[in-house]
DNA sequence: ACGACGTATCGATGTACGTCAATACGTTGT
DNA sequence: ACAACGTATTGACGTACATCGATACGTCGT
């Protein structure tokens, strides 16, 4: 995409994520800015990491392991475990040890945030 | 990314978007529902078209045409050409052709609607 | 009609990434 | 200690796509 990938591992809601998206001089989003936010978008731009998001939500105590969702996305264990990760990496998940077992759940309020990102690329800039 | 891509053009905002994120059995999204939803996603996850899209909302009677891009994003016509092509497609960006000139604006509450269905991934399900 | 100019399309190329099989790691039992 | 089991990592493979140069298409002057 880019000749340099951005070296920053992408964890939103963290704290210079409030200084995301200021446009630049032109009224648009930096370059920084945008590289991103559009990989934390690109994260959750896949079928299958959307539906082992809504997954885990529907689960009725908010948390799901790996086998749990292996068999509903019909996807070997290692593919379902990569795409996990990579949603704990941009902190969409949060994950927990608990004997052999990994429980996964949505970090609160994390969807939303991006969500109220996206909205903001078209907001009224100065 | 998977072996049948969906045939729909994924046309944001239609009528046939009120029932996307509908969960299926288990409470996930279905497979279709995610397809279409991760489609348009992938069209706003990348760092160039969050630019552009940007850029137009910020121009100050909110049209842009391709030459006010090029330089800002300092990409060749082509590609300019090509990104815009591709937000059109996805229902972010309406074009109006005027004289020699081809202006894009937003369509307005494409993103919000976007910015929503992101937000209800993680929505209750029952 | 013709040249100039803005825009779109085409073909090619390099890179990113989703997926799997094989294997390694860590924890819980016996 | 060892076997079983859930999970993570590695390596490989195929596809998707962002980008460019070259070129075609449309529109406005003269």
């Amino acid at each position: 995409m880019l000749d340099v990938m951005p070296t920053t591992p992408l964890p939103l809601l963290a704290d210079d994520w409030a200084t995301c998206c200021t446009p630049s001089g032109d009224g648009g989003l930096d370059l920084d800015s945008a590289q991103r936010l559009a990989a934390v978008l690109k994260v959750i731009a896949d079928p299958t990491r959307l539906r082992l998001l809504s997954l885990v939500a529907a689960k009725s105590d908010g948390e799901a392991c790996i086998c749990d969702l292996t068999e509903p996305v019909a996807l070997s264990q290692p593919t379902v475990s990569h795409h996990m990760k990579v949603l704990v990496d941009a902190g969409l998940l949060q994950r927990e040890q608990r004997g052999k077992w990994a429980y996964y759940r949505l970090v609160p309020g994390a969807l939303d945030a991006l969500a109220r990102l996206v909205s903001t690329v078209a907001g009224q800039a100065t």
